[in-house]
RNA sequence: GGUCCUAUCGUCUAGGGGUUAGGACAUCUCCCUUUCACGGAGGAAACAGGGGUUCAAUUCCCCUUAGGACUACCA
């Protein structure tokens, strides 16, 4: 069973965006198949032809692509199982489910919703602790186990619609082995009847996850945690199926909760924080409503990767950086935690600064060309070593780059009400008739000639730069003011401090 | 309510029968500095509670408490 190769895949439901906790289970079999030389594989849940979501599974591909996490074998991809939707497999688990009937493990069920109802209303009534469609209440229902023979006969052979359930076993321990949590033993008594084949001809969750997973031999099921009060469901129907000897290990993902409060986290905490919970970008195609991504916030992949494996998961010591090929030489399920993960945006906007600064100024520069395209890419270049150290996203180097090429056309209030006073304005008249004769306009040369300047005047450094930046710069920090001017040029430097003594007035 | 899972600084976590309980994010102080950052130095900050077991428990066991998940013809 452990010589097997491993094959693991990711099961997506395309009802709706991608949630990033989707994205971190997404992301650890990834790790774990690339780890082990194994197969990822895709497929599409698309078993409830009511939750159908145009959009979400194009979604699901477009946020996997964007992170880094490749796919082996998907519906897009094709592989030796194909297919890989659900929906497209409906033909092949009927006869899994014939096979569990005649075996006398799962039996027809015709109780209407509303019966269902009634039944639910009368153990709740008569106090049942725990009611449920099982060993002792499938007795009184409408079902095969109750009904003569030929009256199911009868019933199968009309077009009235029943379904197939799982026979539970009244007394019978269960257990499951856990790559996380080791042994957890539940007992039959706690488990329903499960529903395994829909009156719409469609399989359960229960019944095609365990249909597909031994189809497409897979070697290990690692989801998350919500799916551990089912996974005895799984454990019961491979061993009536007769796979007991193929069945694939279990690992249950601990939870990525809110980052205050309490519970998990959910699609709402983005908009109450102000921060992403999805990968990338989701427009709600029937509600109209748009969540915001991880991607359109600026967040690198590499960055977001790093985060989300670290977010559950540790190599063992004190190191947090690492690459996608890192990452998969130190994955071991044995390192995943046991406990839930409380979502810290700040610690992700961390791991992006990192990033940012570990690109090199050519990789930023082009990522900025776009929006300044008559620029010289060295001169990019320059900028963009300049300010990389101070952004924690990528599209503050766009904004801060803004300031080199376009003169301000507006003026930082605050900072104009507290430095733009009577002495800098003089210094500052002063200044942009000597930057005339500077004739070497290079960063080192234009502070050995200020600071002669202010020293001939008996002026403090501190009294007038911050008014210089705010006249250069439009706001009140930046880079070294320096080089900004080398940058930007000596006339442009003179335009720039000429055409804010104009507008910005003296105060004080 | 029932079943199951979980419990180390505010957060992510390392550790593990005997440790000054380590790191990172965030936070605070100082240094650097023309500003904001970056960087450097330092500070504050944790083993949920109660019983066992043991020479010794934060670590192992039990209970309590707290949190979480599940409890559909949804996945």
């Amino acid at each position: 069973m452990s010589n097997l190769p491993v094959r693991v895949r990711f099961a997506p439901s395309p009802t709706g965006p991608l949630h990033i906790g989707g994205v971190r289970t997404a992301l650890y079999n990834y790790l774990f198949a690339k780890k082990q030389k194994g197969t990822m594989i895709l497929r599409i849940e698309d078993t409830d032809q009511n939750r159908f979501v145009p959009g979400a599974e194009e979604y699901i591909k477009e946020a996997l692509e964007w992170i880094g996490i490749t796919l082996d074998e998907s519906p897009w991809n094709g592989g030796p199982y194909a297919p890989y939707r659900q929906s497209e497999r409906k033909s092949m688990y009927m006869q899994y489910a014939m096979q569990l009937v005649e075996a006398g493990f799962a039996y027809y069920a015709f109780d209407t919703s509303e019966e269902l109802e009634e039944m639910r209303k009368r153990l709740e009534a008569a106090k049942v602790p725990d009611p449920k469609y099982n060993s002792i209440t499938r007795m009184q229902m409408k079902n095969a186990l109750t009904m003569p023979e030929d009256e199911v006969k009868e019933w199968l052979n009309s077009e009235k619609p029943y379904v197939i359930r799982l026979k539970v076993p009244r007394k019978e321990e269960i257990r499951i082995n856990d790559l996380i949590r080791g042994w957890v033993m539940v007992h039959s008594s706690s488990l329903d009847d499960k529903v395994l084949m829909k009156s719409d001809g469609m399989p359960t969750y229960h019944l095609a996850n365990v249909v597909d997973d031994y189809l497409m031999k897979i070697s290990h099921v690692i989801r998350g945690e919500e799916w551990l009060p089912s996974a005895p469901i799984h454990v019961l129907l491979y061993k009536y199926l007769g796979w007991e000897n193929v069945m694939p290990q279990f690992a249950h993902l601990p939870l990525l909760l809110k980052p205050d409060g309490n519970g998990k986290l959910s699609k709402r905490d983005g908009d109450l924080g102000g921060y992403p919970v999805f990968p990338i970008e989701w427009n709600d195609p029937t509600t109209g409503a748009k969540f915001m991504g991880f991607r359109e916030s600026g967040f690198l992949p590499e960055a977001t990767m790093n985060f989300l494996a670290l977010l559950g998961w540790n190599p063992g010591n004190n190191d947090e950086l690492f690459d996608n090929a890192q990452l998969i030489e130190l994955f071991t399920i044995e390192r995943i935690g046991k406990s839930g993960s409380k979502f810290d945006i700040q610690k992700a906007r961390w791991f992006n600064q990192e990033y940012i600064k570990k690109k090199s100024n050519a990789e930023l520069a082009a990522y900025i060309q776009p929006e300044f395209k008559e620029y010289p890419i060295e001169t990019l270049e320059v900028i963009c070593g300049l300010i990389k150290e101070r952004v924690t996203f990528l599209s503050e180097i766009k904004k801060e780059a803004a300031y080199f090429f376009n003169t301000p056309t507006t003026y930082d209030q605050a900072v104009a009400e507290n430095k733009w006073n009577s002495e800098a304005a003089a210094f500052i008249k002063l200044w942009a008739d000597f930057v005339f004769k500077i004739e070497d306009f290079k960063a080192e040369v234009i502070k050995h000639e200020m600071h002669s300047l202010l020293e001939s005047n008996g002026i403090k450094p501190g009294k007038v730069m911050q008014a210089l930046r705010l006249a250069l710069t439009g706001v009140g920090q930046g880079p070294d003011l320096m080089t900004v001017m080398q940058i930007i040029g000596k006339s442009e430097t003179i335009k720039r401090l000429n055409h804010a003594l104009q507008t910005l007035k003296v105060i004080g």
